[in-house]
RNA sequence: GGGCCGAUAGCUCAACUGGUAGAGCAGCUGACUCUUAAUCAGCGGGUUCGGAGUUCGAUCCUCCGUCGGCCCA
């Protein structure tokens, strides 16, 4: 317990003070009626003389943000979920007693109050006071009025403060909740029934990324965190469930940046008899619905930027973008060696024996992603760095996959499954090798995924979307911090 | 993991070339019944992130550490 300062300890005396005076310490006996935005909305076009006339009675709790005290009358402000209301108490009106209360108050209290709504002098509507209550005490000060609460560090290790004090953070996560509830009236419009599959995973699956581990005691079993949902929706699709998605947490043991956090939610939705084209239809009309209901429309500002989301969006391959990017031919392009070389001028470190697929996409990830601001979806990925996904039946190097770039960053991953069991098999197997030459992102063997798709998988296309770079995209957030409410901190050492 | 930057009153921020830390808000006391960053008068509040060093003297310079931000990997 750190040693309590001046302010502190004024307020716990003022809280011992309420008590001798009557007032319970923390009562749970109030009931608003009212909200402070309901009122704001319903009775702010309403002039002062009809609300004299038909006096509207209200009941409504919340934190006291300002206080402007005038000795036998104050003003205050009261902030609740949806908006800030004004208050008006007079001493004349609540009488000596109340007001002996009423002057213990402090920003930051959570009060009750009831009385009538009028305008004052400059039009503003308010509550004239009856009774105020003193619902909860606040022992520790507000941050400051004016400029909110600015110490970044604070505003995530203390978000209930951030959210109190910058209305601009609250907006933010309402704006989160808002693209989570249209996200799922976009789905379940279509067909796409919500599942919830295993967060913790014997095999972790279903992408390249390292997982988290935790133990099961009675088990006595290692299990993983999930790095991904995909190949337990898949099996849901085996099943006969067409059409699922999930949206729901994500968890990879890897670096922290403006971009990542070691949890992190993903949408992944999966449809029989659809194709990877099918999908990307599908996303440019779902960013299309998301940005209206949520932005506001399609054209959003991102940093310097402008961001325009009007389908249809571009279309390029990954080679395409490699050539257009690193001014490479695209005979260039195709080749392994002079990949290579160009890889080692810029400083982007390869394996030994990386195989052709693998060297143009980390060329193309440090190359091009970052200049791709504009929708993009970008195709043909090599089948060495895609295990899951279907061959292109022209050109079996490559899979029916795309990735969908806004703002410089992946934002969606969908291809055509892969549900040839054999073909599978001999990808995971390729995957194993990768592994045992050291490269520990590699997929595992799931023979069990394997055994489900012997008993036949529709064909299928399916696709992951990242929410929290979607929200950031949507409120033009810098960092990834921004959008998520608990972002990862290292522990404070107090 | 590397580079750069930052941490000063409860909060938001100042403090010249090293000379012993200030303002606004918040708090306290008093005045004030239509204010809204209320106003007016007065008062209190500091381990300058932690530790070590250099110096007559360190918020300031050096080193180590902690936490955070940005960039890179």
């Amino acid at each position: 317990m750190e040693a309590e300062h001046e302010q502190v300890l004024v307020r716990r005396k003022k809280l011992a003070e309420l008590v001798r005076l009557g007032c319970a310490p923390y009562p749970n006996d109030f009931t608003p009626r009212h909200q402070a935005g309901d009122l704001l909305a319903r009775w702010s076009a309403t002039p002062a003389t009809t609300l004299d006339a038909a006096p509207v009675s209200v009941a409504l709790a919340g934190r006291l943000m300002a206080i402007r005290d005038f000795g036998k009358a104050l003003f205050a402000h009261l902030q609740d979920g949806s908006g800030r209301l004004q208050i008006h108490v007079q001493r004349a009106v609540v009488g000596d007693e109340a007001w002996a209360r009423v002057k213990q108050l402090d920003l930051g209290d959570i009060v009750g109050v009831e009385g009538r709504l009028f305008r004052t002098k400059t039009d503003e509507l308010t509550v004239a006071a009856a009774r105020v209550r003193y619902l909860a005490k606040a022992l520790q000060p507000l941050p400051e009025k004016w400029h909110g609460l600015q110490d970044v560090e604070r505003r995530y290790r203390q978000r209930y403060l951030d959210l109190l004090a910058n209305p601009e953070s609250r907006e933010v996560f309402r704006k989160r909740a808002q693209l989570l509830q249209s996200l799922r009236r976009f789905f379940a419009a279509r067909g796409f029934l919500e599942v919830e599959t295993p967060m913790m995973q014997a095999i972790a699956g279903g992408a390249l990324a390292r997982p988290f581990v935790t133990h099961h005691n009675t088990l006595d079993i290692d299990l993983y965190l999930r790095i991904a949902p995909e190949l337990y929706l898949k099996r849901l699709v085996v099943g006969g469930l067409d059409r699922v998605f999930e949206l729901n947490r994500n968890f990879r043991n890897e670096g922290m940046s403006t971009e990542h956090n070691p949890e992190f939610t993903m949408l992944e939705f999966y449809q029989a008899y659809a194709t990877y084209t099918d999908l990307m239809e599908l996303t440019e009309a779902l960013f299309a619905e998301l940005a209206r209901e949520v932005a506001g429309g399609l054209v959003l500002p991102w940093g310097e930027h402008t961001i325009d989301l009007t389908p249809p969006w571009r279309r390029l391959t990954v080679k395409e973008g490699v050539a257009e990017h690193t001014g490479l031919s695209a005979a260039d392009v195709e080749d392994a060696t002079t990949l290579r070389a160009y890889a080692l001028r810029r400083g982007i470190p390869l394996p030994d024996d990386a195989p052709y697929g693998k060297i143009l996409i980390e060329v193309f990830e440090k190359a091009a992603e970052h200049r791709l601001i504009q929708p993009t979806f970008v195709t043909a990925y090599p089948v060495e760095v895609s295990p899951l996904a279907r061959s292109n039946d022209a050109d079996p190097t490559v899979v029916d996959r795309f990735e969908l770039f806004v703002a410089g960053r992946e934002l969606a991953n969908g291809f055509s499954e892969l549900n040839d069991p054999a073909e599978q098999r001999a990808r995971f197997e390729m995957q194993l090798a990768a592994k045992t030459g050291g490269d520990d992102e590699a997929h595992a063997m799931d023979e069990d995924y394997v055994r489900a798709l012997e008993h036949g998988m529709p064909p299928t296309a399916g696709e992951g979307i990242g929410i929290d770079r979607l929200a950031m995209l949507l409120t033009n957030a810098a960092s990834i911090r921004d959008v998520i409410l608990f972002p990862q901190m290292r522990p404070e050492r107090r």
